[in-house]
DNA sequence: CCAGTTTATTAAACGACGTTCAATTACAGG
DNA sequence: CCTGTAATTGAACGTCGTTTAATAAACTGG
């Protein structure tokens, strides 16, 4: 078959993407496959490599739109939110709730890493910075420092630990929100250590 | 070709935990595959299956190993301390360190899980839990309270936050030994946040 | 020491994977 | 309409984890 064209590559570039996050969300990571995504589109796996450089750069593509998916929800989960703490609250709150409620597509953004030869990734630490530069200025705000930056990483590892252990299973603690509460009080102490530090 | 026995049952086994430690060392977990093991060994991919049911029980095996390693270093790291505080920085720096040190085994460790049929590898968890438990005990010393459960989940996922955006190379901050640094944060924080709750 | 049983090991095959490429076919411009 | 460009395919390559029949070495009892 010759070009059809009934998709702009754009389209196509989109189409994968979603057809990407449908398998992952359905069957869970270890189904997703170049194979898979281009049958779900409804194409053969060599048309995918005309939209991207290879099944990794896909992935990277995936990743940097699950990443965007959360610092959207953080805006709008701290848009009517004035207090620097309660932002702060809110955002380490979605941050843990996307793990938890989509444990696939966060465990292939935080985990997935480009082979050793293609440059590390940078449009996902990209985005992966913003969220870490906008905790350090909350934090600034929050506690009138100005630099907050070693407090900023420990609070930004922090919730990211609780959702790395709590979505590999590793986070023994009885109770079903536990990520959450734990979280919160991660949070609490790091407001409370730089409060201290003034 | 017939049966051999040069080796036991144990002795391959050990074998091949030991050929797939080097592979991962030495050229990284993309390299690693039932077929190199085989190939190291001076075996065929056919024998690791009486050896493992699979290739991700030998993964799981490696893994166990892996977190063993880590908690003797612990263990010889705290031996000759007293303060509960010194114990679990010490514990802390071992962690964050081990991880910076052998990044491809740390992630395979905290990265790796079973298929969804397979039972969730309670022997890894088990070792796992046992460090959570371990940090909870000197918790509760360090600060003379009873329950210290959450406050170790705070602590512990701190500082594996801290490794594991370190080794995905998203701990965006400069400094060599930044993940160290902020690990000792984390526990300073958690344990000044505990004694502050009294 | 030999016959018969057991068992470790292998080679080959299977299906699926990411990836490449020549061949084919649809479209676009003149 | 015809020609050139470009999208799409199907088939192939080498790799992967895994299974299995065949093989040969090691055991076993007489």
């Amino acid at each position: 078959m010759g070009r059809r064209s009934d998709h702009s590559r754009d389209e196509l570039r989109d189409m994968s993407l979603r057809a990407a996050r449908a398998i992952i969300r359905g069957k869970g990571v270890q189904a997703l496959s170049a194979r898979a995504v281009a049958k779900r589109i409804g194409y053969t796996p060599g048309t995918l490599y005309q939209l991207f450089d290879s099944f990794d750069h896909l992935i990277l593509a995936v990743n940097v739109g699950t990443v965007a998916e959360i610092r959207q929800r953080m805006d709008r989960a701290t848009k009517d939110l004035t207090d620097a703490v309660d932002k702060l609250k809110a955002v380490a709150r979605v941050y843990t709730e996307y793990a938890m409620a989509h444990p696939g597509l966060w465990r292939l953004a935080f985990e997935h890493t480009m082979p050793d030869s293609d440059k590390p990734a940078g449009a996902l630490t990209d985005q992966t910075d913003a969220i870490f530069l906008w905790i350090s200025e909350l934090l600034s705000q929050a506690t009138d420092s100005p630099r907050a930056e070693v407090s900023a990483a420990a609070l930004w590892a922090g919730v990211h630990g609780v959702c790395h252990l709590g979505v590999t299973g590793k986070l023994s603690l009885s109770g079903s929100d536990a990520a959450i509460q734990v979280t919160e009080h991660v949070v609490q102490n790091v407001i409370a250590g730089m409060q201290r530090e003034n």
